[in-house]
DNA sequence: GCGAATATAATAGTATTACTATTATTAATA
DNA sequence: TATTAATAATAGTAATACTATTATATTCGC
C-alpha cells in the first residue's frame, strides 16, 4: 500500500527559509537530528553539522536563524506529528475511555518506527524531545513571538486529551495539568530509565511506564 | 528562640575549594545564587559573577571546577536542605499518611521564607531548581562520578518518601516512579503556572498544585 | 614577631563558538 | 543569453569558558 501522502507545515516564524523546500534544507535537518542525537544539543555546534553536511556554516544560517531555532523547528515539527496521529488514532473510537487509553499509549511509549516522512527519523527526534526538549522550554531567552508560536501546537495536544478527560469525567477540576504532567513526566521517567535507572522501577516489563501512567490517570479521574 | 546550628556538607567532588570556609566563598555561593536567579543559567557567566563580587576570573575558579560545577554545588545543597527539612518535618507523625502528606506539602510548595542558612537565600535557590535544575539532569556531559555523586541525595529524598508510600500500601509497584513525577511535575507546573499559565489550570487557589498531587499520589495508591 | 605557606589580585592569553560580512561561483529561470 | 537566486569559500568579530603567570596580601606555625 502507498504511504499517505501527508505534510507537516512548521510555522514560518521559526525558519529564514523552509527547509522542506530543498534538498539542502531537508538535509539540514536531517542531519542536525543525527548530530543533536548523537552529541545532545550543547555540543551540537553549526561548526559540526556544516562540516557533517560539507556546506559552510553560512548557508546553515541561510535557513535557520540560530542552533536555538533548529530545536524549537524540530520539536514544533514533532509536535504536529504527535497531534496528528492523536486524532489519527483516536477517531471512531466508540468511547471516551478507549481515546483517552489510546492518547496515553500515544504519549508514553517510545517511538518505535520510523516511516512516513522520508526526510525525518522519527526514533531520534522522539529521543531527542525526550532529552534535550525541557532545555528549551526551561529558558528565558526566546522571544516571546518564538514562544507562543512554538507552544500552541503542545498546547492543542494538552487541549485535546484534555478534553477527552472531560468526556469522561466533567467535573475533574486538573484536566490541563494532568495532561501536562503526564507527557512530560513519561519522557522524564524514560530519561531516567536509560540514564539513571534508581529513579524509577525498572522492570522486565517494557510497558511498564505506560501501565503506571494510566493508572494514575483514571485513578485520578474517576469520580 | 535562637536558630539551630545545622550545617550542611556538600560533598567534596563538587568543588575545588569548600566555599564554605571563607568568606569569598560564601560571598560566591550568595552571588552566583542571585545571579543564576536574575539571568538564567545561560546567561549567568563567570566573568559577571566576579564583576559583581569585585574578584578577579581566576578566583572563582579556585572555588569551582566550572561554572556547571557551581550549580551542581547548589543543586546537592539544595536537595540536603529538603531532605533534612523532610525528616524533620515527618518526624513523630502518627501515621503514614499524615507523612506522606507532609511530605507532598514539603516537595510541591514553593519555599516562601529565608531563615536557617545566613548566606544562601532559600527562596531564590527554591527558585532556580524549579526552573534551571532540569538542564543539570539532562545531560550527558558531566562526568560519572559527579553524576552518581549528585543523584545521590536526590535518591535519598525518593527513596525516603517511597518507603512512605509503602508503609500505605505495600504492594504499590510504582513508588519510585510516583514519587520522582511527583517532585519534577510540582516543579515543572510552578515553572509552567509563571510563564505559560495555559498548560495549567491556574486558579485562586494558592495551593491548588498541592491538591492536586496530593490527590493523585492517594488515589494511586489506595488499595 | 619572623618566615613560609597560602589566598587573592591583576593581567594576559588560548581555543571555541555563535554569528556576520563579502565576494566568487554555480544553478535556475525568464 | 541575461538575470536572478542559491550556494561556496573565506575571513572576521565578539563573547566566553577556562588556563597561566606573576605580584601582593594574609594567615599561621614556630
Amino acid at each position: 500500500m502507498d504511504k499517505l501522502h501527508i505534510h507537516i507545515d512548521v510555522s514560518p516564524e521559526l525558519f529564514v527559509k523552509n527547509p522542506d523546500n530543498s534538498d539542502l534544507g531537508k538535509k539540514i535537518v536531517t542531519n542536525s537530528i543525527e548530530l543533536i542525537h548523537e552529541l545532545g544539543f550543547e555540543n551540537f555546534t553549526i561548526k559540526k553539522l556544516s562540516i557533517k553536511i560539507g556546506s559552510p556554516e553560512s548557508t546553515m544560517y541561510r535557513y535557520f536563524e540560530s542552533k536555538h531555532m533548529i530545536l524549537f523547528y524540530l520539536i514544533y515539527w514533532y509536535w504536529s506529528w504527535i497531534e496528528y496521529r492523536l486524532v489519527f488514532k483516536t477517531h471512531n473510537l466508540p468511547s471516551a475511555e478507549e481515546k483517552v487509553k489510546s492518547a496515553i499509549k500515544l504519549l508514553t511509549e517510545s517511538v518505535e518506527e520510523d516511516s512516513t516522512f522520508s526526510h525525518i527519523n522519527e526514533i531520534l527526534l522522539d529521543r531527542i524531545i525526550m532529552s534535550e526538549a525541557v532545555k528549551a522550554y526551561f529558558t528565558k531567552r526566546i522571544d516571546l513571538q518564538t514562544e507562543q508560536t512554538h507552544f500552541s501546537v503542545y498546547k492543542r495536544v494538552v487541549e485535546r486529551v484534555s478534553q477527552m478527560i472531560l468526556e469522561i469525567n466533567s467535573n475533574y477540576p486538573y484536566s490541563h495539568m494532568l495532561v501536562s504532567t503526564l507527557i512530560e513526566g513519561a519522557h522524564q521517567q524514560r530519561f531516567f530509565a536509560e540514564n539513571i535507572p534508581s529513579l524509577t522501577d525498572v522492570n522486565n516489563d517494557p510497558c511498564y511506564i505506560t501501565k503506571f501512567y494510566e493508572q494514575l490517570v483514571f485513578n485520578s479521574i474517576s469520580k
